[in-house]
DNA sequence: TAGTTGCCCATGGTATCCCATATCGAGATT
DNA sequence: AATCTCGATATGGGATACCATGGGCAACTA
């Protein structure tokens, strides 16, 4: 594993996706690679965010916090964007911690959200991962294949549909 | 601007929001993860604010006082609007001590302008947090998440706002 | 004196630690 | 190719520490 050095960044990012069971107490295993990248990168505590237009969250380390922060910075501190911004990265994100077994516990508002249940679908995506309910991913996907189709199909090269 | 040295440690944030009941005696405890945010700022004693334009109040430190009072700086000192501004905030400006137990109690004028009631809302927003009725809060967020989405719709395909 | 405020402890519920067991997967062996 | 072996991973459950919450008691106050 330690010669292969090239491959070492494409390691470090989160790839694929898996499917765990929540047990009684509420806690799900995060993926077992997902969280060699976790380590990897050196982050302690995971951070997670509710997603605007999705019934999920985006999961990753203090930096996905970071970034956001540096966005607010550039807007005005005292007009509404920058309110809502904080309003959305504070109050609807939230540190999930890993136990010693590797597993996190959903908290309620994460549920009523994203319509979790009994199990939690991790999807990798590069820097970050999400997670979502599985048959609500399921759909999502079945939606955005459905609108790559028809782009490819119903539009002129450089026209967008609708 | 240059970037100052982190004045707080990264987890040391007010992050996430979360319910909490109030008893017969007008008492509500802090969330536990504040409480710890708020020793390890080394805040001695919690300052709330009332909100400028939603029924909120701003809790945090001391420095809390410093960011109304930018703001106020912004305003033209010969108008009537810098004086209103001083007046709403600082005139209803008040200590929260936390008991032995970590816990609070709203007196009536922060009842009266949140309209909380049997419950508090707190959330995160980082350097400080707020206090809501938690209808209210859900109402507000819901908003909030609608303009910011507005605003990504004005971005392409694909990209992110972040 | 009645109401308020702060301190203490009791209780139930939840999160976390730790260990046991089941399940999975990669590589070796046949 | 099929099976076996073993380490890593996912999952379940008991024990425990922490936390939200309610109520008693004493000191203070209007």
């Amino acid at each position: 594993m330690q010669r292969r050095k090239r491959l070492w960044r494409v390691m470090d990012r989160f790839l694929s996706n898996s499917v765990n069971r929540i047990d009684a107490k509420g806690r799900v295993s995060v993926p077992a690679h997902f969280r060699s990248v976790v380590q990897k990168r050196g982050y302690t505590e995971l951070y997670a965010l509710r997603c605007l237009d999705v019934p999920a969250m985006d999961v990753g380390g203090l930096d996905l916090l970071d970034r956001y922060e540096e966005r607010i910075a550039q807007e005005d501190p005292f007009l509404q964007t920058a309110d809502d911004m904080s309003f959305f990265c504070h109050g609807d994100g939230t540190f999930l911690k890993l136990d010693q077994g590797g597993r996190i516990t959903v908290p309620d508002f994460i549920r009523e959200h994203t319509g979790i249940g009994a199990e939690v679908a991790f999807v990798g995506r590069g820097q970050f991962f999400q997670i979502w309910e599985p048959g609500r991913l399921a759909a999502y996907g079945a939606e955005a294949r459905a609108r790559l189709l028809k782009l490819r199909q119903g539009t002129k090269p450089g026209e967008r549909p609708e």
